[in-house]
DNA sequence: CGACGGTTTGAGTCCGGTCAATTGTCGTGG
DNA sequence: CCACGACAATTGACCGGACTCAAACCGTCG
């Protein structure tokens, strides 16, 4: 069964619909966490609204103060979201995966840029059109107003790490929320892994590149993780972690 | 012209119903940042759910953990909401005043407790009500979805400052903050009230109250701001302050 | 192989935390 | 009206965790 409407499949050439159907087919796939219960015709033509889009590792494809013309949906790769300062200080407000979406705080600009840490797919949902379409479809906007509660729960409990937690309670933190996240898409529970650089970490959870890897060497050195690389991480103590997170002893 | 709807008038004895429909009047217009464009009556519905409550300094009347019954709408008076590590540590989310919205970020329990800064009333929306609400008239949901937008960018402008930011340039960004939401309510354009004590701001910016005091005692010395008790702030240069906020030298 | 970027480790410094004492403010009651 | 007590705010002295600067190490890629 296609996604596509039928108005469009007859509007193209056949040999770009095909390539262009497998493509939207898969971000349409990842819109689902936009979606809900939309019905599939409507999905499929949201999902149709651009033709994904493919970023490099370092590319920035959104900078802070431009005009907010469109929502992101992440449908493969990791993103970092970021805000600066005039001295170029950085704070990262986010790390963003598949089935993200990019656009839920906003003003007449975007109040943040966003770089692409791995290979990324986006796609690009006009504002106005999908704006339209929550008119349409009440459930598209509930969908939206949970995303952005749970958001707001997690900006603040990040507060609490920024505000009052030590270098090595963040780092606890940091590795088992990446966790819960991989669980969720039914990844491994024991292993994460770190698509961004030390410096990246650094700038998420308010530390410098050097905190950052002490941190993660004090965990190594009392049997907590084990590192494979630097970008692979093992837990090996789950409970402990948590309880280090929270600064339990 | 009454807010209140007939099928009500004629329910309860008159006399309760006449301080009722006071009392409920103001709570209603309080209630406008919520409704937007939302038909009298059913305003007047939706502010009738509940008589507005009344609250002492120092009441704590929502507990992280708790089940997530209530909206609840800040109708007078200051708020402050805060999360709280196993150990003690705290850190506050936000403060609150009249017309603020309380129970966007939310699960099945409330992510945070809630306590009176100063004489407060609240309105108490029974979760499942305002959700069929919601259903009747989407405009109340996209005005929600508007204002979690706005909370959203706040948090994350917070998160810059917690994780980048001097005691200094927390305490010239926290004030200007305050300042600005002063000039939104019709309030001075240079004088800023503090219901909270220092050791809340030092909670809200990832401070302790004696360097909460020395970056005030900091910023009076160089001719920023002026303390007319420990209350009172008058700011005397905002130019500067807002350099300071930044980081600007 | 060597070059480059990222990571780790080390040594020293400093901002903000801690502990302690003093001052200020406000409400109460003599 | 002032004295008192309680609590908040300020100030000072010292300390320590995270930052800074610098060097060594590692992995990847040409």
């Amino acid at each position: 069964m296609s996604l596509i409407p039928a108005s469009l499949q007859t509007s193209h050439a056949a040999v770009a619909m095909a390539a262009r159907e497998k493509a939207c087919q898969s971000c349409a796939a990842r819109t689902l966490s936009i979606c809900g219960a939309l019905p599939t015709d409507h999905l499929g033509r949201l999902a149709m609204m651009r033709a994904p889009q493919h970023l490099e590792p370092g590319e920035t494809f959104l900078n802070e103060g431009d005009p907010a013309t469109h929502y992101l949906n992440i449908t493969a790769g990791a993103v970092k979201v970021y805000k600066l300062l005039p001295d170029g200080r950085r704070q990262i407000t986010g790390f963003l995966f598949a089935g993200d979406l990019l656009g839920l705080a906003f003003n007449d600009t975007y109040t943040y840029s966003a770089e692409a840490l791995t290979p990324v797919t986006v796609c690009r949902f006009p504002r106005r059109q999908l704006e339209r379409l929550l008119e349409e479809f009440p459930a598209v906007e509930r969908r939206l107003l949970a995303m952005a509660s749970n958001e707001l729960a997690a900006a603040q409990e990040q507060m609490v790490l920024l505000g009052r937690k030590t270098a090595q309670e963040r780092i606890a933190s940091f590795l088992l929320t990446l966790l819960r996240r991989g669980q969720r898409l039914g990844r491994s529970a024991e292993r994460v892994k770190l698509p961004m650089t030390r410096a990246d970490i650094g700038d998420y959870l308010g530390l410098t590149t050097e905190t950052v890897s002490r941190a993660f060497t004090n965990l190594r050195r009392c049997g907590c993780i084990a590192l494979e690389g630097a970008c692979n991480v093992h837990l090996l103590d789950r409970d402990r972690l948590e309880e280090l997170a929270e600064g339990g002893e």
